[in-house]
DNA sequence: GCGACAG
DNA sequence: ATCTTGTCGC
């Protein structure tokens, strides 16, 4: 059974499309102004790539979403973006160098909308207090690593067992799911976790759970490892390749440095041999000293041994699935 | 005006 | 994340 947090998710590109169809002919909105009607304006790239999928121009008309600066921006269509403003001067918007002009005067936001994205981020506010942070070290006995890959209609989530003694590689196991939410910055728990779910359900006592992605790294403190940790009832630690928040403290090209939000450390990142490093949080039931000496040990390459194998074996799932 | 923005 | 061929380097 799936946690609370991750049941009931909205259905975001529904959402988007019924949004959009709310603006009125004559007048225009901004991608921006449609992801914060969605609940936060972080999801402006999503609503773009959302109005370039829609199929139903009659319902949705995504012509009347241009840029926040008055450029017009995409439009898939062969006639491409010169079509998008020949629809738009139909509907009475003055189009003046490639830009809408008098945006001010015909821009729409007034959205009716629940703000799907703002429940979702109480969601995690409100779970963010049943992170554990020991300060003792916990008994690992196994380490798991988890990761997705995704393909044109199926998702491949993956999970690797790693033997703490020996770090050799116990057991493996993939299964494919459905992706429905979208990837949204600060948001990816909602995406990832229901599609991980099932293997965390065969997840061992005296296990610490690796994910792809920030601990408490993260704006709200709550990344996806956190969330995948609590949701669960799992020790996690999170392992990011990009810096979502946060500064690194002193560029040591070698080693780890502490990576700080607002003037609290929340993780380091971390690198050998000159590469360029990885950002390690704990997610939940690990301290972060823990944290960052399990990556350690278990850090080959750049990603650590159970990332990287979960990585490859989503992959393998995905292209020995006859989908592409 | 440009960059930022886990996967 | 994914779409993609060859190419440069340890």
């Amino acid at each position: 059974m799936m946690h609370p947090s991750l049941d009931d998710l909205p259905d975001l590109w529904e959402e988007v499309y019924e949004l959009v169809s709310q603006v009125p002919e004559g007048m225009v909105t901004t991608y921006g102004e449609v992801a914060k009607a969605l609940g936060d304006s972080i999801a402006a790239r999503f609503v773009g790539l959302a109005m370039s999928m829609n199929t139903d121009v009659a319902r949705v008309p995504c012509r009347r979403v241009v840029r926040s600066n008055g450029g017009l921006g995409g439009y898939t269509s062969p006639k491409g973006v010169a079509e998008k403003a020949r629809l738009l001067k139909n509907e009475g918007i003055t189009i003046r160098n490639g830009r809408v002009a008098d945006l001010e005067r015909h821009l729409f936001t007034s959205f009716q909308s629940s703000e799907p994205l703002r429940l979702l981020r109480k969601r995690q506010r409100a779970l963010k207090s049943q992170v554990a942070a020991p300060v003792s070290d916990i008994e690992i006995d196994r380490v798991v690593g988890m990761d997705v890959s995704y393909g044109t209609d199926r998702a491949f989530a993956s999970m690797v067992v790693f033997d703490a003694r020996s770090g050799s590689v116990i057991a493996e196991r993939a299964v494919a799911t459905r992706a429905v939410f979208p990837y949204i910055p600060t948001y990816l728990a909602f995406r990832e976790l229901p599609l991980i779910a099932p293997l965390a359900a065969l997840v061992e006592d005296g296990t610490v759970v690796m994910y792809d992605g920030n601990g408490i790294l993260h704006p709200e403190k709550f990344g996806i490892a956190s969330h995948a940790g609590v949701a669960f009832d799992l020790p996690t630690i999170g392992v990011a390749k990009r810096l979502l928040c946060g500064r690194v403290d002193t560029h040591a090209s070698e080693g780890a440095s502490r990576v700080t939000l607002d003037g609290e450390v929340l993780g380091y990142a971390y690198s050998r041999h000159s590469r360029s490093p990885v950002y390690v949080s704990p997610g939940n039931g690990i301290s972060q000293a823990q944290a960052l000496l399990t990556v350690m040990a278990f850090t080959k390459h750049r990603i650590p041994q159970p990332i990287r194998a979960a990585h490859k074996l989503a992959n393998e799932a995905r292209r020995s699935a006859i989908n592409k």
